[in-house]
DNA sequence: CCAGTAGCA
């Protein structure tokens, strides 16, 4: 147990990606606390062009003593943060290149200064607005109320922020906008060329979300058009040389532009250091057989021979986690001596936010904290006392197969820039250690330097979609930062021509695809939404909506499986999930929507609320789009042919003679199972039709209703005419 | 004989 660790090769590396290479010294004045402003005398900066793409680097100017006096301790801070001595660089970049990418890693203070300095230089004056998009809701809130704090003002006001179901701006005074970029492209359907915004900052970029990258192809072609447009993209690692090129303009379009005009189509690049300390980096000698063993063996031996300082494991998931919190907990019961200090708390999304909540409480004296973790903790949220990291190397990603439509959920290796963020975990309040539960040569060798943008492993149909709606219609053609598969894309046009939300011709039908492009939810349950409409349901429908919308509205169960399972009879419908929720929501309802009723039937309370929140704007919602809200007074067949209407393609039908349960899909024959968390489990009714599905270790269909075949044909002709013969009566 | 990386509109 202990030779693991004496068997590890120390080595001090630092956390944080080093600086850009080329760097020259700023000469800079004493004045650090002027600003520089756009029209005056540029810095006395040196630029350097880069051979290879024209693009310049900044290099880092000396730090400078502030001068500080009359300061409030709120300007000290500000003044104290890694990014303030770029301050006037960052401006001299911004004034004169339409696109600066910032390199900074967490704690430079990008984020929350980089509007500040726009909004001080003048970006924000004459009805603009500086924008700044994070990829996370509660990252949007959290920076924009640290932001109000530092200018002294009211949330709402001068900084305001926009999440779904949550506007806190006012459009006459609000100069600097927090938004998530989803909210953004949103707005593009009002106003395609984001006309109120002077200078756009994109944060975490390397993160290469859906959204982020959609946005960066869209900010490229607003660009063209809008040459005041400023964009600053600002990431963590130094993917910023693709993102450079990509935002390069074109030769063709460098022509009728002077050599030196302004602002320069070149990307400007600029790296700002971060806060965090050293991590010393230690690798195993040989490659483990089991991360879950060499993780919990590794918890035990840093506590045995480390310091006091919380401990912080990546794992993949739930099933993982609970597994080694298991053994860990029983360690601490056969060897009191040794593990008695240890408190051990998993942490992953599926969580009821109390036992999220458990993992920032302070340790306890006298106890070290291990926290063990999916990826949560490597972006979402940060835990503060952490000093030792312990990584797996290896996550669990999203895959998705355009050719049998597919996504599959897939422990996969993780890149070299996730494993660098994650060993930063253990440097924030004092240097830390990251042992990573793999070789030196495997991390130097054949780790990926950055993984697989999700553009390019994701069902697209909601992404084209928007395209449409934004009149992009060669979608083929499209400049992406990366390229998803043709075959996503093609298959994507299809899925979105079968559901009549496209037509022949690849345009937005009316009124259904226009209908659909409005309604902020997946195309399928948009469609199954428009066709509730006119089958005179769809109050029940919006509810259904809202419940699939959200992760899942039971609790998390560790040990009660039974129990729960009892209490969720109560409300099982035969007809299947989709029915149940309906069910679920009423009783919700009729308790006044009591906490302690949820508590009571193992509903998760948070996501019932949410579950209300989303119902509201999609009834507001129908209302603008004129369409009637009516109710089906308990006609599940109506509303189950409802359900069809978007998503006829996910029908399977039970094997003959099957005796465990194997469904196989009438699309493509793929072997599939009901999902145990379903309330048709081990009903097994001969044909169904599912929500989604998820592929573990089997293909499993999550949210299932019994259907009559018939039913397929008449809502779907089209996709059923030559598979009819298949249809055997039931 | 049985289970959900993260996140957004």
């Amino acid at each position: 147990m202990t030779s693991l660790l004496a068997g590890n090769r120390a080595q001090s590396v630092s956390a944080r990606p080093k600086n850009l290479s080329l760097s020259n010294v700023l000469a800079y004045g004493e004045h650090m606390a002027r600003f520089w402003r756009p029209g005056s005398e540029r810095p006395r900066a040196t630029l350097v062009d880069d051979e290879e793409g024209g693009v310049l680097f900044v290099s880092a100017p000396p730090s400078s003593s502030s001068s500080g006096f009359g300061h409030s301790s709120l300007e000290r801070q500000r003044q104290r943060l890694p990014v303030f001595k770029y301050r006037d660089a960052i401006l001299y970049l911004v004034e004169n290149h339409a696109t600066t990418i910032i390199v900074g890693e967490t704690g430079s203070g990008k984020t929350t200064q980089i509007p500040q300095y726009l909004k001080e230089a003048g970006w924000a004056e004459g009805g603009r607005v500086v924008a700044c998009t994070q990829p996370r809701r509660l990252a949007v809130q959290s920076v924009a109320s640290r932001v109000a704090e530092e200018m002294g003002v009211k949330i709402g006001e001068e900084v305001g922020y926009t999440i779904r179901f949550e506007d806190q701006t006012n459009p006459s005074v609000t100069v600097i906008k927090f938004l998530t970029d989803g909210v953004l492209i949103r707005e593009m359907m009002d106003d395609p060329l984001l006309t109120k915004y002077s200078v756009i900052m994109v944060d975490e970029a390397h993160e290469r979300s859906l959204s982020t990258d959609m946005l960066l192809g869209l900010l490229k072609k607003i660009q063209r058009r809008r040459p005041e447009l400023r964009i600053i993209i600002s990431s963590a690692t130094i993917e910023a040389k693709s993102m450079s090129t990509f935002f390069q303009a074109r030769k063709k379009d460098l022509r009728h532009a002077a050599e030196d005009c302004v602002p320069s189509h070149l990307p400007a690049i600029l790296s700002v250091e971060g806060k965090g300390y050293t991590v010393e980096i230690h690798y195993v000698e040989e490659p483990v057989p089991d991360y879950l063993q060499a993780a919990v063996h590794t918890v035990l031996s840093i506590n045995d021979k480390e310091p006091a300082g919380d401990i912080l494991v990546f794992l993949t998931g739930q099933d993982d986690i609970d597994a080694a919190v298991k053994l860990l907990r029983e360690d601490t019961q056969d060897d009191r001596r040794r593990t008695s200090g240890l408190l051990v708390l998993p942490l992953y999304s599926g969580l009821s936010r109390d036992d999220q909540g458990l993992v920032f409480a302070p340790t306890p004296k006298g106890k070290r904290k291990v926290v063990i973790s999916t990826n949560i903790a490597e972006t979402s949220l940060t835990l503060e006392g952490v000093v030792y990291v312990v990584d797996s190397g290896f996550s669990k990603q999203r895959f998705y197969n355009p050719i049998s439509d597919i996504e599959s959920l897939v422990v996969t290796p993780i890149s070299k820039a996730s494993a660098r963020q994650r060993a930063g975990r253990a440097g924030r309040i004092r240097p830390g250690k990251c042992f990573r539960l793999y070789t030196e040569e495997y991390f130097l060798k054949e780790m990926p330097t950055e993984g697989i943008p999700e553009m390019q492993r994701s069902n697209l149909v909601s992404c084209v979609i928007q395209l449409k709606a934004l009149g992009i219609d060669n979608i083929l053609g499209f400049d992406w930062l990366a390229s998803p598969p043709p075959e996503a894309m093609v298959r994507a046009l299809e899925v979105l021509y079968s559901l009549g939300i496209l037509d022949e011709d690849a345009k937005l039908t009316s009124p259904i695809g226009y209908q659909v492009a409005e309604i902020p939810l997946d195309p399928m349950i948009s469609k199954m939404i428009l066709s509730a409409c006119n089958f005179g349901c769809s109050e029940e429908i919006i509810t259904i909506a809202a419940v699939l919308s959200v992760q899942s509205i039971w609790v998390s169960m560790w040990g009660a499986q039974k129990e729960f399972d009892e209490v969720k009879l109560h409300f099982a419908a035969a007809e299947g999930d989709h029915i149940t929720y309906l069910n679920v929501y009423k009783g919700f309802l009729n308790s006044g929507k009591s906490s302690q009723w949820c508590y009571k039937n193992y509903l998760n309370y948070q996501a019932m609320k949410k579950v209300v929140d989303v119902r509201d704007q999609l009834s507001r919602l129908l209302r603008r789009l004129g369409l009637a809200l009516k109710s089906c007074e308990k006609d599940t067949q109506i509303l189950r042919k409802a359900i069809i209407a978007g998503f006829f393609a996910n029908s399977c039908h039970l094997e003959e003679y099957s005796h465990n349960g194997l469904y196989k899909t009438v699309r493509s024959s793929e072997e599939v199972y009901i999902h145990p968390s379903s309330v048709l489990f081990r009903v097994n009714p001969k044909w169904v039709v599912y929500h989604s599905l998820v592929s573990t270790n089997k293909h499993y269909m999550r949210n299932v209703i019994a259907i009559d075949p018939s039913w397929l044909i008449e809502a779907a002709p089209h996709f059923y005419q030559l598979r009819a013969p298949n249809l055997a009566p039931c």
